[in-house]
RNA sequence: GGCGAGGUAGCUCAGAUGGUUAGAGCGCAGGAUUCAUAACCCUGAGGUCAGGGGUUCAAUUCCCCUCCUCGCUACCA
């Protein structure tokens, strides 16, 4: 369907998962590009709902309320209240922002779940998950602690190693404990109710792969294809967890059990919805169910799956609905080199920056637009931040402003003088000038913001370069009459750029249009011959940015790595002690001091490591996963300690017949452990 | 290892259904100018388009292989 052929738009914007404050990741991630995209819609007159709303379910809410000794509902007041400020400080103009704690959401939520239920979409399976005897409920994934099976991280969460960043299933961790109570969690029998995805491939593959693979975006469609193709394809999910945060299961026999966050969260577009039209007596479900809408899914690369591949299913599922007409993810972006990450601190928190650069969201928007991660992973750096700012937003925007309501001011008093005949240069720039709303549209449209925001500057540019090539400075000296063309499209030039930025730098916008004293104009407007009146008065100019110094950066780079030094000061937590072994128990651990013979890479395994070690009563081989630590020439020679008497195992094809025994680091590097002077091959370790 | 994304000027990035001199901004050098937050404007230097092979009259663009970065996934006794 062409552009021109929609009814309406629905836009939405990932929910932020209500357990932190916002970082410029989320910002350049998807806030940014979806408020653009909605405020262009409505400068073109489109009937828009751009909605969005704190995701406030899942486990990880609940652990941070137990840490922080709140409730859980305590602790996502507060990330809400938070998130909406600083969203409405940035300008990001959601028509309306929602929670999926609202009663909407539980509703729209239980009553989706029960209307796939009632057409026997979900498997019901019955499962071994791990349950905390002393506090007598299941744990959920990220309440299980233990040590992480790939890097040896003391503290993986059973569903995720914060150190290696590996996926987990909780089944993974060795000497799992429960975060309750500290206990060693018991495998117990559990229900759940399994979305089959594996059902809907063929389906998915001919939307995505083949409807859409001209329109959406070569990183997204990239995910879609190693999702929908690789290894086994789709597995089930589980749509529901045993937990008490969250939406209850809408089923009798589910008691103590809610609906899997990622199952809810994007109905919390619906619901949002819904929330919106109710308090503005408008009806929801054209925005919907119209196929006259355009759906459009903001997110960050990490949703992918869940908005091309878990929601539609649901959507298609139902029926009624329509489906996303794109989903144009961001990949990441990274700061000052490093990944961005909450929990190292290593991040620019929207909330410090409002208070460290007060009235400069502008620059931070256009720094992340310029520098957007659409099609692969960026780099913000403060270096960055102060160059656009300084040469581009400075020197070209506020600058090209600046001079032309100055030198109106000077020469005119401040009215907008009149335009006389023109000269060709003069046709020629407002031609030049008339492509532009054009041009910013198409690339608006196909969702390319950084090439639209250096369109909107390079209209700046011309303003420049118009008033350098005509020079009023010097017309003004013998032709009044000329400078006066000249500052009157100028000052137009100033209009329609005032028109143009407002989707990207929107404060700024409106700091112009009240110097300009416009009311407020529309993309359509752009251009028109009575924009800016021959005889109106300007208001008096004021700088609408101004440059960021050394010292600014230089302080927050600083700020950066005082708090990166802080936490690799912080020394790893020692795991907790296991369970008292008797002597016997031990004297089972047949562990001797061998000498390695050989080393080998195992083909085809990133992590293994292939050993032929003396023990002095014969030779082993062990398979070892140390490869990304040490090389086999390094170890050939060495004398290790080793579990010699653990039953064999298979792997890559090959079989281990025993233990290497290693220290693990808290990076989760790992140390060879040798005896401090030479001994014989074969001794024993007591 | 498998799947996916990326590797283009000092930096940040565009681009090419294969076709004459590969683009932009910043930075740098030179010039011009003084209305403007010493800003604007003009000119220029800078690239064997990761490396190797193939298809072709022609490849940086298509195919194959290798290397590097990132994401997902498998092996960690």
């Amino acid at each position: 369907m062409s552009e021109q052929q929609f009814k309406r738009y629905t836009v939405t914007s990932a929910l932020p998962y209500a357990n932190g404050p916002l970082h410029i990741g989320h910002l350049a991630g998807c806030y940014i590009p979806s408020d653009i995209y909605v405020r262009y819609l409505r400068s073109q007159g489109r009937d828009v709902a751009y909605v969005c709303g704190s995701d406030e379910h899942g486990v990880a809410i609940t652990i941070k309320a137990k840490n922080e000794g709140k409730s859980p509902q305590e602790v996502v007041d507060h990330y809400h209240e938070m998130m909406k400020s600083s969203f409405k400080e940035f300008g990001i103009s959601f028509d309306h922002y929602s929670r999926t704690s609202a009663k909407v959401h539980h509703e729209t939520a239980a009553q989706l779940f029960l209307d796939l239920y009632e057409k026997g979409e979900f498997v019901e399976q019955v499962t071994e998950q791990y349950y905390d005897e002393e506090a007598q409920q299941f744990l959920a994934d990220r309440y299980i602690e233990g040590t992480c099976p790939k890097c040896g991280y003391g503290q993986a969460y059973g569903d995720q190693c914060e150190k290696c960043g590996s996926s987990l299933s909780p089944t993974d961790l060795i000497n799992p404990v429960s975060k309750l109570s500290g206990s060693v969690p018991v495998l117990k029998e559990t229900k759940h109710w399994f979305l089959d995805l594996g059902r809907y491939t063929p389906f998915l593959k001919k939307w995505i792969l083949e409807d859409h693979k001209d329109d959406w975006k070569n990183n997204v469609l990239g995910q879609c294809r190693s999702w929908l193709e690789a290894g086994e394809g789709l597995q089930p999910r589980s749509m529901t967890r045993d937990m008490d945060w969250g939406i209850p299961v809408p089923l009798k026999e589910a008691e103590g059990k809610v609906l899997y966050v990622w199952f809810d969260a994007p109905i919390g577009y619906i619901s949002s919805t819904k929330e919106w039209a109710m308090e503005n007596g408008i009806d929801w479900e054209p925005y919907w169910k119209d196929k006259g809408t355009k759906l459009v899914h903001f997110i960050g690369k990490d949703n992918i799956v869940f908005h091309c591949i878990t929601f539609p299913a649901i959507l298609k599922t139902h029926g009624e609905f329509i489906l996303p007409d794109n989903v144009p993810a961001n990949e990441f972006l990274n700061l000052e080199g490093d990944k961005i990450s909450t929990s190292r601190n290593w991040a620019v928190w929207l909330h410090e920056y409002l208070e460290e650069f007060p009235g400069k969201q502008d620059v931070l928007r256009y720094v992340l637009t310029a520098n957007a991660p659409e099609n692969k992973d960026n780099d913000f750096t403060w270096k960055d931040f102060q160059a656009r700012n300084n040469s581009e937003l400075v020197a070209i925007y506020g600058n090209f402003v600046n001079r032309a309501l100055v030198l109106t001011h000077k020469y005119f008093g401040g009215r907008v003088p009149e335009r006389k005949g023109l000269s060709p240069f003069d046709q020629e720039t407002l031609e030049a000038a008339h492509d532009f709303p054009g041009k910013i549209s198409v690339a608006l449209e196909r969702f390319r913001f950084r090439e639209a925001l250096a369109l909107m500057m390079d209209f700046a540019r011309l303003g420049n370069k118009y008033l350098a090539d005509t020079e009023p400075w010097k017309t003004v000296k013998n032709d009044e009459e000329r400078t006066g063309t000249i500052l009157n499209i100028a000052l137009k030039i100033a209009a329609d750029l005032c028109v143009v930025s407002e989707p990207f730098l929107p404060h700024t916008a409106g700091k112009l249009a009240q110097m300009l004293d416009l009311p407020p104009k529309s993309w359509a407007d752009f251009g028109k011959g009575d924009f800016i009146m021959e005889g109106h008065s300007l208001k008096k100019p004021s700088l609408l940015f101004e440059k960021i110094e050394d010292d600014q950066v230089e302080a927050q780079v600083t700020k950066l790595h005082q708090a990166k030094e802080k936490n690799e000061g912080k020394a790893p937590l020692a795991a907790p002690m296991k369970e008292i072994v008797s002597f016997d128990d031990f004297a089972k651990l047949d562990m001797r001091v061998v000498t390695i013979l050989q080393a080998e890479r195992v083909k085809k395994s990133k992590k293994l490591l292939k050993l032929i070690v003396d023990t002095g009563l014969d030779k082993k081989t062990v398979l070892s996963g140390i490869a990304a630590y040490f090389t086999p020439e390094e170890l050939v020679g060495k004398q290790v300690t080793m579990l010699i008497n653990l039953a064999p195992r298979r792997m890559m094809g090959e079989l281990s017949e025993g233990m290497v025994l290693m220290a693990e680091g808290g990076d989760g590097s790992y140390k060879l452990l040798q005896p401090h002077e030479t001994t014989s091959t074969g001794a024993q370790i007591s």
